[in-house]
DNA sequence: AGCCAGGGTCTGC
DNA sequence: GCAGACCATGGC
């Protein structure tokens, strides 16, 4: 990957395996709009994304190659090889839903965006979820710029009650924002366990919080953590998996099961019934 | 109109 | 330990 800083933007060359579209369109997050044929624009954490794709160029609007450097290029997974990962998988099924989404990276985010993302994603739709994680960060966020806000911080809301909250429309997930906010807050939810600590006693940590079940942890051990083999089962994956591995998820997808996940569910999502 | 959604909690066996 | 009711809301 080439990296280039002109006039205020970054521009990316040379950059395998990454379609922003593609990426930011599938389920992992839910703050970003395609605003053109070939750009997109949104909020993660309190920065903004103006991106354009022109000839296999990336161009960052509105970024130094420090903000680049220290913020998108972790957000966007860069440091991970894709290609070699793809490579490894030699399940058909997988290779298809590789083939045919190409260009899906795994973001990380901020571990309270994506907790608190999460929880707001429990019994609910995808297109329900953006409007109501809208509505939470221009009532309760930093304005940045525009019409963009950043997303609201754990103090901010620890702040609030659940009437406060009822102008997200949220409906029973109010009271367990509160709860993931306070935990959050007060340190109660140690990041550095979270990440680092076994899996199962990260898993176990971030289940405290009420509303979060295992679907909800493991989102945040994958989106919000890193923790690549994380692999959060919702109604499509508990699909992927009866109908075709009924026997077991196949071995190639042993410590990147939350990247190969990410593929079948987008895949599986897609598909009519 | 009715089923469903990137689920979790609570109760009762 | 496990099934089933229930939870708010609105997309389709």
């Amino acid at each position: 990957m080439k990296i280039k800083e002109i006039n205020n933007s970054v521009i990316l060359e040379d950059v395998k395996c990454f379609d922003p579209f593609l990426t930011l369109d599938c389920g992992q997050t839910f703050r970003f709009k395609k605003t053109s044929e070939n750009s997109i624009h949104g909020v993660a954490g309190n920065k903004v994304l103006d991106l354009t794709v022109e000839n296999g160029k990336f161009i960052f609007h509105n970024t130094t190659s420090e903000d680049f450097n220290s913020f998108w290029f972790p957000y966007f997974d860069f440091g991970r090889d894709y290609e070699n990962i793809i490579a490894s998988f030699d399940d058909k099924y997988l290779k298809k839903a590789c083939e045919q989404y190409y260009g899906i990276r795994i973001v990380k985010q901020d571990m309270w965006e994506a907790l608190c993302s999460f929880i707001i994603s429990q019994n609910n739709n995808i297109p329900r979820i953006k409007g109501i994680i809208e509505r939470l960060c221009e009532n309760f966020g930093e304005k940045i710029s525009g019409n963009d806000y950043a997303f609201p911080t754990p103090e901010k809301i620890a702040g609030l009650t659940e009437k406060d909250l009822s102008v997200l429309r949220a409906g029973f997930r109010n009271k367990y924002i509160l709860d993931a906010a306070e935990k959050t807050a007060s340190k109660k939810i140690n990041p550095e366990i979270i990440e680092n600590a076994d899996i199962e006693e990260a898993r176990r940590a971030l289940m405290e919080i009420k509303g979060v079940g295992p679907k909800v942890a493991e989102c945040v051990l994958l989106y919000g953590a890193g923790r690549v083999d994380a692999f959060p089962v919702d109604v499509w994956v508990k699909r992927i998996c009866a109908e075709l591995y009924p026997d077991g998820l196949p071995e190639c997808m042993k410590g990147v099961r939350g990247i190969a996940q990410q593929y079948l569910f987008h895949w599986r999502r897609n598909i009519d019934q």
